[in-house]
DNA sequence: GAGAGAATGTTGACATATCAACAATTATAT
DNA sequence: ATATAATTGTTGATATGTCAACATTCTCTC
């Protein structure tokens, strides 16, 4: 290779870029939500469960949070803990639960969601909405080249 | 707020398509270094100390690497049971390291970045030099924002 | 030079993440 | 109908991350 410090490969460079940049806003929503004592994972499963009324198995919100099984466990028991979220059990299927949203996890929701939707628009302050499409466009492939890579990787 | 799951705001959308693209990008490179049994993160911690070859303290790694001061010490000792780093004694001052890659680490990351390298660039297929160098600038853009942002958050 | 204050790295408690292995249950195939 | 497959959620081991508190050491000020 032979690579001064310098002189890094653009590609790598972007990716870093990336990187560093969702794990500053990933910090950014981490302070944001220590206001009501949530963390982002957290966050994103009450918000999962607003646009699933009807509930949502534990596999399914794995799945949507690109996480293993495993970890929605611990995730949901200290939402149950705190009221935020129920685990319904399942008629057709003794295995799953549904977990739901209950009425303090909708008023949470409901007293987050206006400030934490300024808060997105501030991050993409004096972006054009050309550029922002653009952006979106382009993670978007990111994403799936990612996803095609990691899959055809020697497992 | 009354919204449908379709019509959630443009910002949050794009902020979501950023830390999803962040965390397949993540994940890819998660299961890439499986085949040398390192994480992401040790990863970068050698990297890093391949532009350091006089060494960095560990205070020194933790804010290159976006992380707290007390998360280093265990990557440090992980890597450094490994071979890959060492822990050299700063005489300047007896409370400091200065971490270093040993040769073995140096071996490791010259087999590592040129696979490394064509991933990056492969996860950039399709993607012009003109739209590859504005995204990367708004994506500073935007970590700019975001760190901007909380550090003015009431604490 | 002495004392106050700041910085360094470690520890312990915890949340978040992975994976493998497990029991219980459901689905499938013959 | 029954054996085999696959799926669901939990557990335990481990890595990664946070923070507060601590001892040690350095720096700065008077």
């Amino acid at each position: 290779m032979r690579m001064k410090p310098g002189e890094d490969h653009p590609s790598y460079r972007a990716l870093m870029e990336l990187l560093r940049t969702a794990d500053i806003v990933w910090n950014a929503s981490r302070v944001f939500f220590e206001s009501w004592n949530l963390s982002p994972s957290q966050f994103n499963v009450l918000n999962l469960l607003r646009f699933n009324p009807a509930g949502l198995s534990q596999t399914d919100l794995s799945r949507q949070l690109i996480m293993h099984r495993s970890n929605v466990t611990g995730l949901v028991d200290r939402l149950e803990k705190r009221g935020l979220v129920a685990r319904q059990e399942v008629a057709a299927d003794r295995r799953a639960y549904s977990v739901v949203l209950t009425d303090a996890g909708d008023r949470l929701l409901r007293d987050i969601l206006p400030r934490y939707y300024a808060g997105a628009a501030q991050v993409w302050n004096r972006l054009s909405a050309r550029r922002a499409a653009e952006l979106i466009a382009d993670l978007q492939h990111v994403a799936e080249n990612a996803q095609r890579i990691v899959t055809s990787l020697p497992r």
